[in-house]
DNA sequence: ACAAAAGTGTTTTTAATACACCCATGA
DNA sequence: TCATGGGTGTATTAAAAACACTTTTGT
């Protein structure tokens, strides 16, 4: 946090749920933060990516901004998804004590503008290097958080999936280019159950939204598979022709 | 806007985007606003029903403390669709002069969360007596508005589409009784389309979300209809067991 | 030659669509 | 008795689900 140097909003937040998927576990990534217990000890306990807006800053922007500041991951598909904004959410005197004294500020009460993301776990330890007080973990099973951000991870999973059944959030979420088996093991991971291979590509590929491009995986041993990238414009076009309801 | 006898907290605003359903047309609910123009000649335009929030009022509060204040409405499901914060949202001079005169105070940056709802319009003509500064505007065809509240709008009718067709809000934005009839037309009004009616019925009623009441339209010149009403808890619990995706 | 994941087709089951008449009520 | 909207069934078409083997590559 630079508040020394950039002027801030104190009363508007940004706070990044970050999904990461590996070929077997859903996580989300946490920050270190270290506080004054009730006794005056150092503690540590962990909390999201995320952080006061500057007085002239966009929100989208200040959690780009954010993100990439806590984490080193920048160039990420964020989407705000939920204003926090209960006037207990930061009262705990632990949270109350670490703004002020992180912020310099008399802090009372803060509302924050919550968003998603998600990436893919293997890419990005070799394209993105996580900065070391950032961490992944388990997104069942996290540790204790500061304020209410075990609830906004909560309502970011209940985005997640829904976002990911009604829309082809995959996509965006993928790297430009991808393989099917990883945007159904995607799938398989969020909506967290196994799904048919043949019918999956069947699905996906009749949609016409993947382009299948000339280029394969190398290296692997086994068959290689080919990439694809999501057609956009195909997508809108569908949506528009498209007007039924799913419940 | 009762800001002298309330602590406001001028930095975060709430806004509600009232859809209202008749049997032919979709509208919106605006409030007239007076103001002084740049020639300091007072001129009239729309605005949304929205306020800033108090000190320590929650969100969901302040919105629905507003809609009743400016409109008469009252016990009416909002819901929070989206937060709009680009700082350049406020820089109209007779916007920014606006809030000024009616706060007090020296605005410089509002951060809104924007509700919607959607009701019944010849409903509230008798139940709801709506104030006379608000009325109902075509949502197609909408007057001039204040700040950006045409894309707050614009944003919440898209909210509001894609809501209806993937989960079954249409139950919670009708009465707590209601006949298929009057939910096939809020279908066909908001997804601006014609419904087959039999197709209709043995869908919705397939779900078992809808449990038929013993009651009946009374005063009818035709067949009275049935009352149904909405079963949330068959609802959650097939949301439970259906996992899969459409898009 | 073996292991590992890619890629492919058919049948069965389920859901969506198209379509037209009789029913109950108030005027 | 007429006008109005409520309520129903069937046949056709389209989509989802279930299911097992062959292909290509690296080791």
């Amino acid at each position: 946090m630079k508040s020394a140097i950039r002027s801030i909003n104190p009363h508007i937040s940004v706070d990044c749920v970050i999904f990461g998927f590996s070929t077997s576990q859903l996580k989300v990534l946490l920050i270190e933060r270290e506080y004054l217990d009730e006794q005056g000890n150092m503690a540590k306990d962990f909390k999201l990516p995320g952080d006061f807006i500057s007085t002239m800053e966009d929100l989208d922007h200040a959690a780009c901004r954010t993100l990439e500041e806590l984490t080193g991951l920048n160039d990420i598909f964020l989407k705000q998804y939920a204003v926090f904004g209960n006037p207990e959410r930061i009262s705990r005197p632990v949270d109350v004590n670490w703004l002020i004294s992180t912020t310099g500020l008399p802090i009372k009460r803060v509302v924050t503008s919550a968003y998603f993301a998600l990436i893919n776990i293997s890419d990005s330890k070799d394209e993105h290097a996580i900065k070391n007080n950032a961490s992944w973990q388990d997104v069942q099973d996290f540790p204790k958080l500061a304020f209410d951000h075990g609830e906004l991870i909560k309502r970011g999973l209940e985005h997640l999936r829904n976002a990911l059944r009604n829309e082809p959030i995959g996509f965006e979420l993928l790297p430009e280019k991808f393989t099917i088996r990883e945007l159904q093991s995607l799938y398989e991971i969020i909506l967290n159950r196994k799904l048919d291979n043949r019918n999956f590509r069947k699905k996906i590929l009749k949609s016409k939204f993947l382009q299948q491009l000339e280029e394969k995986q190398v290296g692997v041993a086994h068959k290689p598979a080919f990439f694809y990238q999501f057609n956009k414009a195909v997508y809108e076009q569908h949506k528009k022709d498209h007007l039924g309801f799913n419940f």
